[in-house]
RNA sequence: CGGGGUGUAGCGUAGCCCGGUCAUCGCGCCUGCUUUGGGAGCAGGAGGUCGCAGGUUCGAAUCCUGCCACCCCGACCA
């Protein structure tokens, strides 16, 4: 039981469109790849995105906007950011097509329209953002620059994974800018912070706040804070970064600005990112075998009311009681949805709901219409209830919040229970393979070690968690000494 | 880029090893009637250059050659 996203793949695609690219962009090489947006997936995205667009104002940020396409030369600017992203960039070299004489019909690019210098199409906005930020400070007064992009960004990536890893994605990354290094440190806490709250107190996911070794960290950060998660399936999923880039871009974009003594100083960076990877998350959180479970908090439709009638007078009666529970639901601010098609059965209908993990549902019937009730399910624990029409509102206002605080209870509870504490490297291989989940033991601080037990195991260390104490005790794969534990996990 | 595999109707597939009424079945779609409290039933119907191009043969979805596309596993990764 419990939904991996790979096997549901197939079920997932009914209600949702495929967008596929299909680009030459150099007459020597095909470049290949498909983003993934589906209508439905979108919906649960504009939820989420007007959440955190909220809560990012609400720690004083500002949306702005910058170019898709990055210059060649501003890209490379920053080393280590390059290098890191190097091998996974799209890369626009002409700007024109023209009719192909061998293939009448067909176009082919234009050898005569190749660009003088080659445009990277983002993975990443650090390079404009840094470039345009250069212009914008000069002064201590200047700053801090808190500063949020809502963007599509591309990573030729060798292998995509449905929500996981597209070629194209949505997220939101944020850039800031800071006088001192301190300043710029809280603003990388508070932002992961910020995160861990979207995602426990929305998404209904319980995460681990921790930093990143230095060999997963952010290409161009001197300290990554990640959340990671649990999906159902014992795999760790990383839900969202927050990057304290110290003063690398600064530094390679030359952004200095005067303090107040009048001397020049660079500043000091963050960026931090979450993505629609998060819908993945959502799913492979919260899914059964009989579709999506969403969370009420992020639900595109809270309230689905299904009617079940035998004949046209009897369905007009049921809309009358329907649309009066509909409205009164939504003078609650609850989202509703009535669905009166006639084209499709009851049965149906609860099916495809329940697919679409639509919280709750009310079902009004013949039966109902006589005993002044409705049926009421939940979509979580798929029970149902018979209820007097007249408390149906006080009943969904309040079980909608139940709903939300049972997933993540019963999320937390997952989580919590494959959490392992393991002392020696048998052990370690046991628990992966035969429990999975998160595992906290012993690492010698070395990437050596790190490495060597990648290879042997798959399993790669998430984070340092942020709440772990100091505590002696032997790596678990070289038996060096060790000052803390650090969590282990195999990963998507 | 390395290793495996697959291409047959909108989707999922049988047939291929053993060439010959084999283009199969399910879902979906259309029409009609009956149904409607958990994905309806019956009857009828539409839909296919069997990935593409060659070759072998009296005859190719089936055998051979070349190409193309896609999928899975690895390296890479939010």
């Amino acid at each position: 039981m419990g939904s991996k996203l790979t096997s549901r793949k197939t079920d997932y695609s009914k209600w949702y469109n495929e967008i596929v690219i299909n680009a030459d962009l150099a007459e020597n090489s095909a470049v290949r790849g498909c983003m993934i947006i589906k209508p439905y997936g979108y919906a649960i995205w504009e939820k989420m995105q007007a959440q955190l667009d909220k809560m990012f104002k609400e720690t004083g940020h500002e949306n702005a906007y910058f170019p898709l396409f990055v210059p060649k030369s501003l890209f490379e600017a920053e080393e280590k950011n390059a290098e890191g992203f190097a091998k996974e960039c799209a890369v626009v070299t002409h700007y024109r097509l023209k009719n192909d004489e061998n293939r009448p019909g067909k176009l082919k690019v234009d050898p005569n329209a190749k660009l003088e210098e080659e445009l990277v199409v983002r993975p990443t906005s650090e390079a404009l953002i840094w470039n345009t930020f250069k212009s914008w400070i000069q002064s201590y007064r200047d700053l801090p620059i808190l500063i949020n992009q809502w963007s599509n960004v591309v990573r030729w990536e060798m292998r995509t994974r449905l929500f996981l890893r597209t070629a194209e994605f949505l997220w939101q990354e944020g850039h800031t800018a800071h006088a001192t290094e301190k300043e710029a440190m809280e603003e990388t806490r508070l932002m992961n912070q910020v995160y861990a709250d979207f995602v426990e107190n929305y998404m209904a996911i319980p995460v681990i706040q921790g930093i990143k070794t230095a060999s997963e960290r952010f290409a161009g950060a001197e300290e990554t804070f990640c959340i990671e998660s649990l999906m159902q399936d014992g795999k760790a999923l990383q839900a969202g970064t927050s990057h304290f880039l110290g003063q690398n871009f600064a530094k390679a974009f030359d952004v200095k600005y005067a303090t107040t003594k009048g001397e020049l100083e660079h500043v000091w960076a963050t960026s931090w990112g979450v993505s629609t990877r998060l819908i993945g998350a959502l799913i492979m959180t919260h899914s059964d075998d009989n579709g999506l479970v969403l969370p009420p908090n992020l639900a595109p439709i809270q309230v689905v009311i299904v009617p079940i009638y035998k004949g046209e007078k009897q369905q007009n009666e049921i809309a009358e009681v329907a649309t009066q529970i509909k409205m009164a639901l939504e003078s609650k601010y609850i989202r509703v949805k009535f669905d009166n098609r006639d084209k499709f059965k009851p049965g149906y209908k609860f099916n495809e709901y329940e697919l679409k993990g639509v919280p709750m549902r009310i079902a009004i019937g013949p039966k109902d219409l006589e005993s002044g009730t409705v049926e009421i399910a939940r979509r979580d624990t798929l029970k149902k209830e018979v209820i007097s029409q007249d408390k149906v509102v006080d009943f969904i206002y309040s079980q909608l919040e139940k709903i939300q605080s049972d997933l993540f209870q019963k999320a937390l509870d997952f989580k919590e229970s494959h959490i392992t504490k393991v002392e020696n490297f048998e052990e370690f291989k046991n628990i992966l393979d035969n429990k999975g989940g998160f595992i906290l033991a012993h690492w010698d601080g070395t990437q050596e070690t790190e490495e060597m037990i990648k290879k042997s195991t798959k399993a790669t260390i998430r984070c340092i968690p942020l709440d772990s104490k100091e505590e002696l005790g032997k790596c678990v794969f070289s038996g060096n000494p060790s000052k803390q534990r650090v969590l282990f996990a195999k990963a998507y």
